[in-house]
DNA sequence: TTGACAACAGAACGAACGTTCTTTATATTG
DNA sequence: CAATATAAAGAACGTTCGTTCTGTTGTCAA
């Protein structure tokens, strides 16, 4: 295996480029006219070495994907003054980072925005976001979306004697006691909030 | 051309699965597998029809790829009643990404994780990720990192007998009264939370 | 009960694809 | 200057891809 060197990093910028415009690596066809080359096996060593280096990586059915790295920038914003001890990690990745960071499975997924203030004293505020994965079952200790009454409430399941119940995060609330079958609707598994600006 | 219905939906909803796994749209002859169908031909109907719909495009080599509708979520209202416990389907309601709902400017924008409780009474945790816009003005009242002895630090912008303070939201923390000026990082515009699972 | 249409299955095919192997030109280095 | 490594070209090939066309099945309204 042989290093990586300034002309990887200027075919890396060739294929970020184009990535940046059509959000896919095309064939090693296509890629000789883009990186100006001729042949199709050297297109595929250079791959094969940007592969080496962690910026692309093949799917299961050998498909080229960028990785995190890809999307890091250079230089961009080293701005940070020394000595923070606050770790700024790196905006990586151009769109739907957070996203990506919140929701694993799409179609099993539903926002819901919170209202009241059931839950405050776990961080959660009227008017935010929640991200719900929906499932039926949950643990002890989840925050869940459940349907009570025809209505939905976000609380933290509990059991209390051997029954479910819903704890509020918030004195002034009551804690809720299901007759019959508890219905949960979904886990929590983010929050998102945002300010006025 | 025939309307998108809720056939469509669940094929679409397999393929941003696929996607959130592997950041790509396969083969007609993968999405057999995924689709759970067995011709390839219709494959090519099911993604036409969801092109014609918008949530995914071709590039100029004929590849798919996904829009931004694709990575749009539904947003559910808390008022909602239940009774129709899996409505995904793509008929009301606001959709949209969370990433773009968030960051206004992708080159002004970077992510700080919270260190520490001092803002934890205007429910913000340890371990929360802040959006923040880079700029150097705020207004009193806003969230801010500003830097204080080489240090980031999130607080409150506020002022007190003409000068500006930084006031924590836990009674625990002092209020930092900077001596000289005060240099404001950025202004936090978002906030978001993940859950472990 | 028939006819139309939507939802698939399946075959057929040429073009495109990725891979491997061989060859050649250009630097590098000792 | 010779040995060697890198950068690239090019051909050859079996596989896979997308496309098109033809069939089959189920549904539903007229």
């Amino acid at each position: 295996m042989t290093d990586f060197n300034a002309k990887d990093t200027e075919y890396l910028s060739k294929l970020q480029d184009y990535y940046a415009d059509w959000k896919s690596i095309p064939s090693y066809a296509r890629l000789c006219d883009i990186f100006g080359i001729a042949s199709k096996s050297w297109v595929k060593t250079i791959l094969t070495r940007l592969g080496d280096a962690d910026f692309i990586e093949r799917t299961p059915d050998g498909a080229w994907i960028p990785t995190r790295q890809f999307f890091a920038r250079p230089l961009a914003e080293s701005t940070v003054q020394a000595g923070m001890p606050v770790s700024v990690t790196a905006t990586q990745g151009d769109f739907f980072v957070i996203d990506e960071m919140l929701i694993d499975t799409p179609s099993k997924t539903t926002l819901i925005t919170v209202k009241g203030d059931s839950m405050i004293d776990a961080g959660i505020h009227d008017g935010d976001i929640a991200v719900i994965e929906k499932r039926m079952t949950a643990n002890i200790g989840d925050i869940v979306v459940a349907i009570v009454d025809d209505d939905f409430t976000l609380k933290t399941l509990d059991r209390e004697n051997g029954a479910f119940i819903l704890r509020p995060a918030n004195p002034a609330f009551p804690i809720i006691r299901p007759q019959g079958t508890l219905e949960i609707f979904g886990v929590l598994t983010g929050l998102v909030r945002k300010y006025r600006r």
